[in-house]
DNA sequence: AACCTCTTCAACCGCGAGGCT
DNA sequence: TAGCCTCGCGGTTGAAGAGGT
């Protein structure tokens, strides 16, 4: 039986068995049998993490705290796993992360939600739906956990009260009517939620590598001054086409440095979403290049310059191009992207190209369907641009 | 004051993704 | 490549407090 042995001395199950057999006589090395019988024993008793016997569950005391708060600043958390004993906790390691990450952490902001806060969670709730981690990475200082408890106790009552479908983020009465067509258009918002959800989940990664990075390099230099930063400055969830772009930045996505807690919009640019080759044609110079299938462009607006980035269906490859801001306003522009607005719709977005909207082929029904939800985004837009008080006196009612 | 109902939110649970061996 | 392990996410629970009767 010796697979159960194996890693005694290297690999997984080290830690694991230093602690079994630091416990065990030497006399219960005799034979091969009996330790490994032993091993197998032990195992299957203390191997799951949240192992009932003997770990405490529920509220944590002060005393917890101060133990959990006092191993990390320390050490750092490591190992999660093998935390609570080192630190003297009779928890299991996940209920130690939880607590330290939805409570613990020195960067969390406790108390009530700001009017701003507020907003921003409905927008990207109406973008990514319940992916709470995803929209925790825009509210700095909040965590997920607080949010989708905020967004179950307030904003979606809420909603409700006006009227709003807290899962659609349409009207009630436009549910029905949407439902009945338009699928191809559902299809495009779909299409721009999913792939900027994604974007969104490797910023939220790189946002918490980051983030614990700093955290323990304070903790190694404590003379340094605390900082949480939260600032990431690649997403990678593209990857550039071989041979193109000049250099290391080109390897950044600019849709990084969008954040709404600095007031900086997000924007999607639904480029028509061709879904055959009207678009192959368009550009004569990189006519091979263009891709059959674009999904959609994310833009992050810092100036009156946006920067479209096109992601290739296929090939996974990505292309920057730098034009002038086409919409007077960021909610203006956010708004009328969103909605497929055609200003917006006709961004070049290669030389040559013909305006996005016949390359989308959008018909009457499409654009109703954009009518549709105009009013919905408006709403929100408006709160957006409106003083706090008119937006608390709305959202407070 | 006692009881009941509702609300809030910290904490738990189960699952899946990703990394390591 | 398979199996194992850790971690993080999202849904859910239940204790505690608030408010109403």
């Amino acid at each position: 039986m010796p697979i159960h042995v194996r890693d005694r001395e290297k690999g997984r199950l080290q830690d694991l068995n230093r602690d079994i057999f630091c416990c065990v006589s030497p006399s219960i090395y005799q034979s091969d049998a009996k330790r490994a019988a032993f091993v197998i024993i032990v195992i299957t008793i203390i191997s799951p993490c949240c192992d009932k016997a003997g770990l405490k569950k529920g509220p944590w005391t002060p005393e917890e705290d101060q133990k959990l708060l006092a191993y990390i600043e320390e050490h750092g958390h490591g190992s999660w796993r093998s935390l609570p004993e080192k630190a003297g906790l009779q928890r299991c390691g996940k209920s130690c992360r939880l607590r330290w990450t939805n409570y613990l952490r020195p960067d969390i902001k406790r108390g009530k939600f700001t009017v701003q806060e507020e907003q921003t969670i409905i927008q990207l709730h109406a973008l990514l739906g319940n992916r709470w981690s995803a929209i925790a990475t825009h509210l700095p200082k909040r965590t997920d956990n607080e949010i989708k408890n905020y967004w179950n106790t307030h904003l979606k009552k809420r909603l409700l009260k006006m009227g709003i479908d807290p899962v659609t983020h349409k009207h009630k009465n436009e549910t029905l009517s949407s439902s009945t067509g338009q699928s191809k258009n559902a299809a495009t918002l779909s299409h721009m939620a999913q792939w900027e959800s994604a974007r969104l989940e490797a910023e939220a990664r790189l946002a918490r590598e980051s983030k614990l990075l700093h955290y323990q390099n304070n903790n190694l230099n404590k003379s340094a001054p605390q900082q949480h930063c939260f600032t990431h400055k690649t997403s990678t969830i593209w990857s550039t086409k071989p041979n193109e772009g000049t250099g290391d930045q080109q390897l950044e996505s600019p849709t990084s440095t969008v954040t709404f807690s600095e007031n900086l919009p997000l924007m999607i640019m639904p480029l028509g979403i061709p879904t055959d080759n009207r678009n192959r044609n368009n550009n004569n110079n990189e006519s091979s290049e263009i891709p059959a299938r674009m999904e959609f462009a994310v833009s992050s607006s810092t100036s009156s310059d946006v920067s479209l980035v096109v992601k290739e269906h296929e090939h996974d490859w990505i292309r920057q191009i730098n034009c002038p801001c086409p919409t007077e306003g960021i909610g203006e522009g956010f708004t009328s992207l969103l909605l497929g607005d055609p200003i917006s719709r006709s961004l070049p977005t290669g030389k040559n190209e013909a305006p996005s909207s016949s390359v989308a082929g959008a018909g009457e029904s499409e654009f109703n369907y954009y009518e549709d939800n105009k009013n919905y985004w408006n709403s929100i837009l408006n709160l957006v641009d409106s003083s706090p008080s008119d937006s608390q006196a709305m959202f407070r009612s």
